[in-house]
DNA sequence: CTGAAAGCGCTAACAA
DNA sequence: TTGTTAGCGCTTTCAG
């Protein structure tokens, strides 16, 4: 039909026509079908995102660097959440394929093999995000979780603390904060050190449960002189925590959360962290999905951003 | 083909032919063809959920409520986000339509005229979700935001604070916001009471945001008694730094904030709020859509869910 | 520049 | 219980 032609501008159409067809199009409502559309042209327009979660923070920003490249490139992405569990993922990720997307972005860079071997027959570019550690299924974006436990462990030793707490979340599926507590006692351990003390938590409010575990840990532990959290936002009630009841901070205590949080630009005192950079893997992510068309179908970059620490108020400086 | 029942588990099939069917499958990582499905049986297992931003804590919640709802309804989520951009909006709802959903949930009542068309026409059940104040297209859920503004106003009132101020964003675009102060300025006005001073702002850490604009609030109009701040990020902000500079909270200033986040409950004092049944109002819509196929197209069903105030540690109470 | 015809991969209805 | 057939509403290709 010449309709066809004048709804995507394809193809060459006489002005006159191309009038009475939009005309007409405006005045019956008409939308036209996409799944006809995609059927016919085995071409969707479509790009799946998975993530683990939406009520962190940091997820919401990976997404919207990802729509923001979107943009203007005709692209839609599409979001399916997980809540960290692996079978959700699964099914979540078949439904998507389903609907044959032109791209996948997906979490991590752990899945299920059912999951894995889906990604690889996707027929359509997949990138992996957040995580660099391990091997990808082809492209990836993301940073070295370990290596940043590691550094911000050298830097808290570099400013003279010796008796760590780490507090984070219980939550086994969250590889990326195993990982970076994994290479956070690594950096400990090159200098003879291990964690003081340990406590972890698992929903509610995390602000709560960042006072409620700093005060559980600083009565447990009183010689602790850094506590390490695996969030910025259990690390902001337990910095507040602090502040109401007299802590030297960062004089006889240091404190540290990991992802740059703009929550954090409100507290009384700015807390050490660490930017994950969450903006840009999501719009990088989406530039290599974008982008994929043009060059073929070569895949597989990796692209290791780098995190780098704040110090803010928190860790005293030499 | 037999193969499409099997894995559809439809109509009769004997064991053996279903198992050698799923194994071969399986074995070819087969993931059926949606679109070619959605097209023949004019059926799609989606639902749209447009909704204006995904960064500030609200949304996440009513998409969660929504996820959960339709959890084994069959029916998936599919989520857009506008940036409180009625062009975007339009845009986007012209997408989600042109895979003909089963369903769409549609943050606020406020639309271009040519969005109200499309959901006019949808052909699907629709909710608009979040405000009731005014004519909806098909389903509403959510609050009044005019009545939240104007029973807080009452409560502060009642509490005796006479000098109040607002503080808020300012988005022409967010008429839920612009809602409540307007209800609020009318609970005053029945008391003869106009507002002492407005502060309004955009963009950057709204825990900053509420700092600066309470400092600046503060600073102009020093016999103001009560803060009243259109979110509580924002309240959460103004009540920092009111407690660090020595404010007698609530006795001679008194604050509240709107949504009733969790966050709030990680304070050192604990911020008066109203609950904006965010879960509540996700989980209502969904079943109106995972329900509607049952009841036929009815449509039309109101649901006013009702905030209620919660005083915290910053209205004196009697 | 415009029309006609084939077919995308399924589902639905029917026949065997 | 299984196979066959005709579309779903578009895009694509090929004729006019």
């Amino acid at each position: 039909m010449t309709v066809s032609r004048v709804l995507r501008n394809r193809g060459d159409v006489s002005d006159a026509t191309r009038e009475k067809v939009l005309e007409a199009a405006k005045e019956l409502g008409y939308v036209p079908n996409k799944i006809a559309g995609a059927l016919a042209s085995q071409r969707v327009n479509l790009v799946g995102v998975i993530v683990p979660s939406l009520s962190n923070l940091v997820f919401p920003e990976v997404l919207s660097g990802i729509s923001q490249e979107l943009e203007d490139t005709g692209l839609q992405p599409v979001f399916g959440v997980t809540n960290y569990s692996p079978e959700k993922e699964e099914s979540v990720l078949y439904e998507m394929l389903s609907w044959r997307p032109s791209g996948l972005i997906i979490a991590g860079i752990e899945h299920t093999p059912a999951a894995r071997a889906m990604l690889e027959n996707a027929g359509a570019p997949v990138v992996e995000i957040m995580d660099v550690d391990g091997r990808g299924v082809d492209s990836v974006v993301g940073i070295s979780h370990r290596r940043a436990g590691l550094h911000m462990a050298e830097a808290i030793l570099a400013a003279g603390y010796r008796r760590i707490g780490f507090l984070g979340t219980k939550m086994p599926e969250d590889h990326r904060a195993r990982k970076r507590l994994e290479g956070f006692e690594e950096g400990l351990a090159k200098a003879g050190i291990t964690l003081a003390d340990t406590e972890f938590y698992s929903g509610g409010s995390a602000l709560l449960k960042g006072r409620e575990m700093t005060e559980a840990m600083l009565k447990r532990t009183p010689d602790i002189d850094f506590l390490y959290y695996s969030n910025d936002m259990i690390g902001a009630g337990g910095l507040l925590w602090c502040l109401e009841n007299g802590y030297d901070v960062p004089g006889k205590l240091g404190l540290a959360g990991f992802n740059g949080v703009d929550l954090l630009d409100g507290l009384p005192v700015r807390l050490a962290t660490m930017d994950a950079c969450r903006r840009e893997i999501g719009r990088t992510a989406a530039q290599i999905i974008a982008g994929r068309p043009h060059q073929g179908l070569i895949g597989g970059e990796v692209v290791e951003l780098e995190p780098v620490i704040q110090y803010g108020d928190t860790i005293r400086r030499a």
